[in-house]
DNA sequence: AAGAGGATGAACT
DNA sequence: GTTCATCCTCTTG
């Protein structure tokens, strides 16, 4: 049997276990590469998404409809869709094909290619505004719906996330309720939001 | 065929 | 703190 590389902090996508993914994708980098441009940041905000119980989660008792198809597939590929007939928001689907478990990306540190975030968030000055925010994050790094079903762990793909190594401890990351799903009952109370402590990059 | 509502952000007061 | 842009998806009839 060959033994695998672990490269440290590397996580599995397949896990069931979508709040440890929510938080292990903190400090992860997020790189697209579209029309030439790449851009680049690292993930600091996150939320987790579970069917079927949660009843914020799209696919809530494990609906399927032709926008919560992506949601059921393998862990490792994007989930675009358009949130109030304007914000491309973009999740990272993970579990395995069949599990509708997903974790929506919030605000990101731009680390390359801020010029081109500048540009299609047609922003003068470099603020804090830049990437924070799931609808802002998008418009910055260029994602859009019809990305939707990307795999994101494949070197030629359009949107990809890697392991750079960095290391977060626990007292670097913090939990709350997630924003904006007040409408889903007792699931609204769920503290499912993870991001880094004191980072003025995070949004809320 | 039609209507309601939403995992938001920007520009206001 | 408030308003509203804007359109897709899903449900209902």
């Amino acid at each position: 049997m060959r033994a695998k590389a672990i490269v440290s902090g590397d996580i599995d996508y397949q896990s069931e276990d979508v709040l440890g993914l929510a938080r292990q994708l903190l400090g992860k980098t997020l790189v697209t590469s579209l029309d030439g441009k790449i851009c680049r940041g690292i993930i600091a905000e996150t939320e987790a998404y579970r069917a079927p119980d949660d009843r914020a989660c799209h696919a809530y008792g494990n609906k399927i409809t032709p926008r919560t198809l992506t949601m059921f597939g393998r862990g490792g590929t994007a989930y675009i869709y358009l949130c109030y007939g304007i914000h491309h928001l973009f999740n990272v689907v993970t579990g395995p094909e069949g599990t509708a478990h997903a974790v929506l990306i919030r605000a990101l540190i731009p680390q390359e290619g801020i010029e081109f975030m500048l540009e299609r968030r047609k922003h003068k000055q470099l603020n804090y505004k830049l990437t924070r925010g799931p609808g802002a994050l998008s418009v910055a790094l260029g994602i859009h719906t019809k990305m939707n079903g990307t795999h994101l762990l494949t070197s030629n793909s359009a949107i990809r996330i890697l392991n750079t190594g960095l290391h977060l401890s626990t007292e670097d990351i913090s939990q709350s309720p997630r924003i904006g799903v007040g409408y889903a009952g007792e699931s609204a109370l769920l503290p499912w939001r993870f991001y880094v402590k004191n980072c003025p990059w995070v949004s809320g």
